[in-house]
DNA sequence: GAGGCAAGTAAAGCTGGTTTACTTGGAGTG
DNA sequence: CACTCCAAGTAAACCAGCTTTACTTGCCTC
């Protein structure tokens, strides 16, 4: 009896590397209290991480249309966790900044998540995988300009 | 000037390779005239390969519910990829079989996935990757039971 | 001060699922 | 044999998370 597990295919070995994972980290993050959030939001607070965007340039750095990025705006300063200011560039443009909340939330799932990279860590070689990966990725892009963002593709 | 790609996350490095590798094989099946398929399309047509599933347990197989499942056979049958037959153990059961219609689709991607890996293989070691993922996913499923079917998580 | 552009907002629509509720064929059981 | 029960399948309403379409508004330019 073979062993299922040794026979992926490459496209099913990232997608279910990928799942587990991210189910892993999300299931941590709920037990801290951050039932509230999805991945995304936590995709987007690293995009608004440094000084922050307006809502036109979330939606660029997320994929997503900029009706899409204000809505979640919207649900995330219900949720205390941007709040929109005056650009300073004027115009009808509004600064969408971090609150400590939020950043309080990304040093929280970033050391989460190198917890469990240091846990993988004794059973797999993760800086060689990051290394291959990160080479998969340059390879499948090379010359078709910036990475995308992430989105869903399932 | 620091390359951004050489400082991924191993997460973010997961996402992003499965979502290029997939977005790459999308786009070769389009141009064979496959535009009517999403990727969980060739999943189900996985499952269904070896004899055929009742549709609660195609439900099973992809990690959603049976109504879900029997939605999707419809969309499937009403294009040609399966048919609906009598089941052997009789009830209420009903066999979903593939045409030969999916049968060749199911040639056809399988082709072309391996031809993708080829190429990525001249820059990517693709067997060592292949490994190092199935030692992840075991190291995350250990003790979970069997693995459980790939689904949107983003 | 007229026009245009880009940011933002509003509302409707679409997709792909879930939830709730029902139908139905074939057991098992007295 | 009649009754009950179970599991498969189906139907319809609902829902989340987006897109599409359409509008508002602040500023810049001429």
């Amino acid at each position: 009896m073979e062993d299922p597990v040794e026979r992926l295919e490459l496209l099913f070995g990232l997608g279910l590397s990928f799942q587990l994972v991210l189910t892993e980290f999300v299931r941590r993050l709920d037990a801290l209290g951050y039932e509230d959030l999805r991945p995304v939001h936590g995709y987007a607070f690293q995009a608004l991480r440094w000084g922050g965007l307006t809502s036109t340039e979330l939606a660029g750095r997320l994929g997503v249309t900029k009706q899409a990025a204000g809505q979640m705006i919207d649900e995330l300063e219900r949720k205390g966790y941007v709040s929109r200011h005056p650009h300073p560039d004027g115009g009808r443009r509004r600064l969408v900044v971090l609150t400590d909340k939020a950043q309080r939330h990304l040093a929280v799932a970033g050391e989460t998540l190198h917890a469990l990279e240091r846990e993988l860590g004794e059973k797999v070689d993760v800086p060689a995988l990051r290394d291959q990966l990160a080479t998969l990725i340059k390879t499948l892009q090379d010359g078709k300009g910036p990475l995308p963002p992430l989105r869903p593709v399932w």
